[in-house]
This record gives C-alpha cells, structure tokens and sequence, in this order.
DNA sequence: GCGGACTGCTTACCT
DNA sequence: ACAGGTAAGCAGTCCGCG
C-alpha cells in the first residue's frame, strides 16, 4: 500500500499493530484518489501500562527478570480520589508483554490501563481521530484544520453565550456550586470542528460467495471441503460483477446470459479474480464475511483441490487475506479472526445486529437480522426466492442470486445517500475509534472511546473496576426484582376518551440531568468531607451526594453534546439556507449523537461497562423522577390536567397555549431543562393500562403504543383487523363520530370472527410470530429444585421423550421443526398456529385448516380488540357472542348485541 | 381431583 | 450484549377444600 505523501491529505479510517514490526500503521483514505495510504509510527510509541507508588518494588522486579521492560516515574490526576499522585509507567516493546499471556505485567502487579487495546492505545496518545482529516507535513501527521464558517461560528457564540451570561444561576449548566464553564465552552467549540468536517463518498466494493452444499446443510469455514461456486462483487460507480465457477456439473463450460458475469474453469481462477477486485477498493464490504465468506476464501485458497490441473494452492503472499492464529480465538467460533491485508473490511451483519444502529439509526424498522429481513425492512426488496438447493440451482439462477445478495449488501450501505457511511465515520469521531471497531462495536465501548481519549488528552488516570465499585452501589430499590436500582416513572393513566391532548415532553431528559446536576463517576460520592456534609449537594430519594468542587468529566462531554444536538444540528438540518449536502450531514451528526446521548446513562448501570458506576445510574434516574413529578405538582398547582406521563413526557388535557408556556418556563428555571411540546393529539384512548394507548394527531396519523393489536407476534388477521379499525378511528374528528365509527367497527369485527369460525382464513394468516432467542434445546433445563423428585435430576428427561412439556409454545414449534430437520437458529422467528391437537400448537407449515383451534382464537380477538373496545364502551363479546359457549353455531350472526 | 392465587419464564413493547 | 418498567401468555406449584 502506498505512503501518504508530503503535503497530501487524508481521511484517518484506522490504526494497525504490525507485529512484526513492532510498530502501528495508520490507514487513510485518500479522498482525490480513492485509495487507502498508509502511514507509519515515527514517533517510537511503544506499550505500557501505569502501576501504583505502593507497587514500585513489584514493578522493579519484574523489570529485573525482562529486560525488555523499563519503568519510569511521571504523574497523573487521580480522579477519585481528586489528587495528583505520582505513578509508575511500565513500558514494553510489545503489546503481549503488557496483557494477553499467562506471563504479562498486568498479571504479575495490579496495573492501570492494561486492558486497552494498543492500537486505540496509540490513537489517544497521539490525539488522532478516526473520521477525521490529517495531512502529512514531512516526517509527521498534523491536523487538516477543516475550520467552522462565520455563521456557524456565530451560531455557536449564541449557544454558548446562552448557557453562561444568563443572570439567573440555575441557568448556568450547573446546579451545584461556583464552577467554571469555560471547560464546557471548549468542548462545545471543538466538538462542532470534529463533527462539521465533511464525510466523503468512499469507494466501496459489497463481496457474496456461493459455496456448493449438500441439501439442508450449511457450509462451514471449519470444513472447507465444498467449492466455491459464485462470488458476487457489487461496488460505487455501478460496478457490477459475478463470477461463476464454468464447469461445474460436467466437462462442459455452462452458459451465462449476463453483462456482468465472467465464467471461471477452475475454482482458482475464480478466487483469485475476486482478490484482484477486492483488490482496486479501499473499503469491502460483506454480510456475516468475519464467520463466513472471508474464512472460508481464505481456507479454500489455500487448499490444492482448487487447481485440478497442477494441484496448487494459492501462495500466501497472493492472499489478501490475514488469519490472526492467537490465543484470542473463541471457543466454539466457527471462523479463525480475520482481516483484509489492504482493505477495511465491514461486516454489515455484526453492524445491523448493534441495537443502538438497529433502534436509533433505523428506528427499529427491522427486526430479525438476516439479509433478506433488513433489505425487505430498508430497502423495500429482498433476496431472489430460491426453490432448489444453491448447489443444484442452474447457473444463470445462481449468477443471479449471488449477485443480488451482493448488491444488497452494498446498498445496505448506500441507501438515503450513504446514511450508513456517513453514520458510521461520525460515530467514528464521537467514539474515536476505527471504523472497523465502530462497525463492530456496541455502544459501550463507542462511549468508552469517547471517555478514555478525554482522560489520556487530560493526563487523567483511567480507574480500575474495583475503584469504581468501592464509590457504593445503589441506594434505592427497583420495582423489578433483580434489577440494581429504581428506574423512570410511570403515571396511572386516566381511562377513557381525551381530546385535545397536548403531549410535552423534556429534551433529553438523562443527558440534560447529567449535565446539570454535574453527575460522572468522580463526581458522584466525591471523596471531599465539605462537599459530602453539605446538605444542598444531597441528591433526595438516595444516599449520594455531588461534588461542589470539581465539573465532571462525563457531565461536560455529555452535557456538551446534548447542547450541540438539541439547539444546533438539529435546526441546521432543517435549515434551507444551506446547501442540502451539508444538511444532510448534519441530520447524520444528530442521529449520531442521540446514540450515544441515548446511552450515556444506561452504560453506567451496565456491568460490562468498564467505567461502570451504579450510583451515577441510580442518581440520574432519581433526578429524573424528581423532575418528572414536581412538573406533575406544577401543572395541577396552575391548572393542568395531567391524564398520563411515562419518564419523560408528560400528557395534558386541553391545556391553554399559556399555560403550556408556563410550564416550559418553568421547567427552564427551575430544573434547567427544556420542556418540549412533542405531539398534539385529535384525541387519546387510555385503558386502564400504562404503556398502552392509541392517540389520533390533529393530522389524522394514528399514533398506538403497546397495544397487542400492533405487536409483531399476533397474527396477521387480527393485524389486519385491527389495523381496519385504526383506519376509522382516524376519521372520528368528535364525540358525535364514535357512533358511526362503532358500527363499522362492529361489522369488521363480525365478518373476522365469521370467516374464521368457518375456517376460511388461511393458516399462513394465523400464525403467531415469536422470536427464539436461544437454540431450541437451550429451553427448559432449569427446574425448580422443589419439582425434582428422585429419578429425575437433571433436566435430560425433559427432552427425552416428551420433549414438549413445560416448554413455551413458540419452542414446543420449532421443535416439531427441529425433528423435521429443519435448522433452527437463535435470533429467528417460529411461525406457529394454535391447534387443538395434544400439543396445543404446530408450525404453519405442518398445520392443516381443520386442527385450528378456533375457540383459541376468538379468546385472542377478543383480549386483542377489548384493550381499546372497553374505552369506546362495547365490547368484543357483545358483538360476537359468548365464543366460550358450547353452541358455536349460534354465534354473533343471529344479531345479538 | 380441581380451581384459584401465585411464581417463574419468555417475549414484545415503552421511555 | 446501554438502563428499568409494563403487559401478556403459558406452565408450573402451592393450598384449600369434608
């Protein structure tokens, strides 16, 4: 790979250890050339890691046995226990000397930031961020300084100048104390220069192979005995290109009627064909290739069979690809970890399956993470249906079906103007991490990015675990057993029909509390008596109190995100005038960072967390209670009435225009959050349930939460129905309209409950939707000790001959699958129909129309539509009948109501 | 032996 | 593999009952 050259500039995509050279390599993105450049450490950065003064002894010890190590004195802030402290620096030539064998420092004395990666490792150090541009400036890397323009630059004076010159204190970003906000200026003004900074279009190419397989069976990269039959190679610019194995089922070369395919004599042709493409792109781009396609390349290249003539393999140095053989490789993977020599490889199935990108980014549209799915769900088009097994497809089929999978794995990414590339470099810079991690990662260590370069680029030591927990643990009690700490509250709707209900809401609510309440690891339960005994730092309903002294490092980052997303790039991506280009970007950088906005709170409760800090978590959502109820206290004190409210957001009844102003004042001064009209509703229909309601806007768009009629498992006739009924509720714009609404409704209800009974709704319409989430003989081992009786012991007998008992329905299914041979995996949906055979339920597939259990489903219709129809005073049993009455035959149609 | 109260498990959803 | 809170369906146990 070329150098990046005197003068040039480049986008900064990841950072590389070179074990044989001891040495990282940076990997660049040429934005003229649309190529990769790379760049080498001059700076003679090595490993290492920090110890303790109290260690020292240990420390020179190990020294004197490994030469290879050095020790040096420096200093660090200790941030909790807000001191600067002198510290003992272990340096080593390589990064396995300080972590990864039984031998490393960090198992021999107790270390700090001995668990950090040495490639991100070398990233903080240097201050590089990943997604953002670098030129070479002779022997070393200096920013390209992008600058912000005039009015942007204004734009943020304002924001910022709001945040501190107002006269009344309880505006001032902190609640706590006299402490400086020039800090929160500064990041504020260097966020917006990372984040403004363009994304470029990156070259890209999408990789699919086909391997032949034996009927039902899945080829593995750990037997590589089957050939490589199709790859489909789909880039930028339009580049279209499948390759296909020419002679496969006799001596004769099979015909291909497509532009784009080139046929192969030999399976080694057509594998080094694919390296040559992959070849001309930085960027390649695969679904699930770090389990399959780029192993099972691998393992076939280098196996002779490929070449039936010469017997030859492909030589290594040919081979784009790396398998990393260490110690890190996983029990039970498939797949030896992998990587691409020259390219930044993206496997966009560990990218969909992140529930930050699957929720936030794609707002839950998909919900199962197989190609087929998230195409149909983003892209409005799936994989070509295959009615034979791929080895016995005819070859233009397969020619077709490889390609397609390709080009959806590239469109994946290039859909919405490259939303997910673009969405993947700004995330990139917030967690200033690699865009491979980042499209690996969860968002734990996007954050945990964010924290460890702002601690590095302050001279901060990063804590260990165990400092961390020694701060205390929760102080108040969930609501669910098992959980650490109390969460949001919910308000007890008010049942019935509400119009004009106007919905309010707080603008990031936890962020904002993080923000201003001054919360982070070292702020919560700071270590200062003064601060502790101050009665005014107490945070009510828990044991913790906050620091007066210091600004926490997580409330600023945090805080100054918060600010920039709410009043900055969410108005600029709506603001006309500028250039739709750098709108555009600006709505990804908000999308970005209500992310990581969205999971800064969670991750301090969450144990893999390495910054994990219970009482952080447990003070920001008791904060977030206080807040929510004394806004309930304020709207009843001036008039407002509340009728139902869930964390954050709060549902009024016909409020005055003034009196919402009111409130959102209020809120302003008192809590120093921003209460945010969110929806106005034609009308809203509570039942007596929390989290389940269905609202009308003043649009006519209908608005349901929760409401089973809606959720993904129930089955598609009652969906449907229930979606007929939305469609007339829609149309009721008062009081007076439920009358007609109602007999339409009732005549929905009746025709279904008809057809049904008569067994005319096709099965495939009545099947239940359940994920599995574990492999199916994962379920029901555990037993509960008190039904263990003597000769059953362990849980074996329940999947010996009765296999189905005390198992949930959906599994009960997928077993009946399982006998069948069908493969059934952990993440997909069974789709199962409730019969009245001994079992209860079968798969769809294996039910017939006349063992459908049709009581079973006029009970579902029933609780399905009563959730709404008890608001609307009627109910399902009144127009349908007892359906639980021995005469079925007398139903609903004789007129009873 | 049967039914209701209760618990645990599982999934889907809300904020 | 960010949090807690709510709902629902099912399968099981416990307990009372002449």
């Amino acid at each position: 790979m070329p150098e990046l050259q005197e003068g040039r500039v480049g986008l900064l995509l990841s950072s590389v250890y070179v074990g044989d050279e001891q040495t990282v390599y940076l990997l660049f993105y040429d934005p003229q050339e649309n190529s990769l450049v790379t760049w080498r450490d001059r700076t003679n950065h090595k490993p290492y890691c920090y110890t303790k003064m109290e260690y020292k002894g240990i420390a020179e010890a190990i020294c004197n046995e490994d030469k290879k190590l050095s020790l040096q004195l420096t200093t660090k802030r200790d941030l909790i226990n807000d001191q600067i402290i002198e510290v003992v620096k272990i340096v080593a030539p390589d990064p396995l000397s300080i972590g990864g064998t039984d031998s490393s420092v960090r198992e021999r004395v107790r270390s700090w930031e001995a668990d950090i990666k040495y490639h991100e490792n070398y990233l903080y150090d240097s201050g590089l961020i990943p997604g953002s541009y670098y030129k070479r400036n002779g022997e070393s890397i200096v920013n390209e300084d992008y600058g912000i323009s005039g009015t942007v630059k204004e734009a943020l004076k304002h924001l910022t100048l709001n945040n501190n010159s107002s006269n009344n204190s309880s505006e001032n970003g902190n609640r706590y104390g006299h402490i400086s906000s020039n800090g929160y200026q500064d990041h504020v003004i260097s966020w917006a220069n990372l984040l403004n900074q363009p994304v470029p279009e990156l070259k890209r190419v999408a990789l699919d192979i086909e391997v032949e397989s034996e009927e039902g069976q899945m080829p593995t990269p750990r037997e590589h005995e089957r050939r490589i039959i199709a790859v489909g190679l789909v880039g930028t610019d339009d580049f279209k290109k499948i390759l296909v194995l020419g002679k496969r089922n006799s001596a004769e070369v099979e015909k291909v009627n497509m532009a784009e395919a080139e046929l192969c004599l030999t399976e080694k042709e057509l594998i080094e064909k694919t390296f040559e493409v992959i070849s001309f792109y930085p960027i390649v781009l695969t679904y699930n290739g770090d389990d399959f396609d780029l192993p099972y390349l691998y393992a076939r290249s280098q196996d002779p069979r490929i070449d039936p003539i010469s017997h030859s393999a492909i030589p290594k140095e040919q081979v784009p690809i790396l398998v990393k053989r260490d110690s890190f490789v996983k029990r039970g993977t498939l797949a030896e970890p992998v990587h691409l020599r020259n390219a930044i490889h993206l496997d966009l199935f560990r990218t969909f399956q992140n529930r930050s990108i699957q929720i936030y980014a794609f707002g839950n549209k998909y919900s199962e993470y197989t190609l087929n799915a998230i195409s149909q769900a983003l892209l409005g088009e799936g994989k070509l249906d295959l009615d034979l097994d791929i080895s016995e497809l005819p070859t233009q089929k397969l020619a077709e079906y490889c390609l397609k999978d390709a080009d959806l794995t590239f469109r994946l990414t290039s859909f919405g103007n490259n939303l997910l590339m673009k969405l993947l470099i700004v995330i990139a810079r917030i967690a200033r991490s690699s865009l491979d991690d980042v499209s690996r990662f969860g968002v734990n260590q996007w954050i945990r990015g964010m924290l460890y370069y702002e601690h590095r680029k302050n001279n901060l030591l990063i804590p260990r675990r165990e400092e961390l927990g020694a701060k205390g643990s929760s102080s108040t009690i969930a609501i669910i057993k098992e959980k650490k700490y109390r969460g949001g509250l919910v308000v007890e709707p008010k049942l019935g029909i509400h119009f004009n209900v106007i919905v309010v809401d707080f603008a990031s609510l936890y962020p904002s509390i993080i923000k201003v309440y001054n919360l982070s690891y070292e702020t919560v339960n700071c270590p200062h008596h003064d601060c502790e005994n101050d009665a005014g730092q107490r945070i009510a309903g828990t044991t913790h109190w906050i620091c007066k002294k210091n600004k926490g490092l997580t409330s600023q980052l945090i805080g100054s995100l918060r600010d920039l997303r709410v009043r900055y790039y969410k108005q600029l991506s709506k603001e006309i005038s500028i250039s739709l280009e750098e709108r555009l970007l600006y709505g990804v950088v908000s999308q970005a960072i209500k992310v990581i906005l969205n999971a800064s709170y969670g991750v301090m409760g969450a144990e893999i967390f390495p910054l994990y800090c219970l009482p952080v978590a447990d003070a920001t959502a008791a904060l977030g209670r206080t807040t929510t109820f004394s806004a309930i206290e304020k709207c009843k004190e001036i008039g407002i009435d509340v009728i139902y409210g869930d964390t954050d957001s709060l549902f009024l009844k016909g409020p005055s225009p003034t009196k919402v102003d009111e409130i959102t004042r209020w809120a302003r001064a008192k809590h120093g959050v921003d209460l945010e009209i969110d929806k106005t509703y034609r009308y809203v229909v509570f039942s007596e349930l929390k989290k389940n309601y269905l609202g009308v806007l003043s649009d006519g768009t209908v608005d349901v939460k929760g409401l089973t009629g809606k959720k993904s498992h129930t089955p598609p006739f009652i969906r449907n129905a229930f979606s007929h009924m939305l469609d007339i509720l829609s149309k009721v714009n008062s009081e007076n309209d439920f009358e007609s609404a109602r007999e339409k409704i009732k005549s929905i209800l009746q025709e279904n409950a008809k057809n049904l009974v008569s067994r005319r709704i096709p099965v495939q319409d009545l099947s239940f939707n359940v994920m599995i989430n574990k492999s199916p003989d994962k379920y029901g081992k555990k037993i509960a000790p008190s039904t263990v009786k003597s000769g059953s012991i362990d849980g074996t007998d329940i999947i010996g001959k009765d296999f189905h008992k005390g198992l949930p329905q959906h599994i009960k299914a997928a077993r009946f699958l399982v006998a069948k041979g069908r493969e059934i995996k952990a993440g997909g949906i069974i789709s199962y129909v409730k019969t009245s055979t001994a079992e209860g339920v079968k798969p769809v597939e294996l039910a017939k129309p006349e063992e459908i259990d049709t009581d079973k489903y006029l009970e579902s219709m029933e609780v399905t539509f009563d959730q709404l129809l008890a608001s609307l005073n009627f109910n399902f049993k009144s127009l349908v009948g007892q359906p639980r009455q021995s005469n079925l035959d007398e139903l609903f149609w004789g007129g009873s109501v």
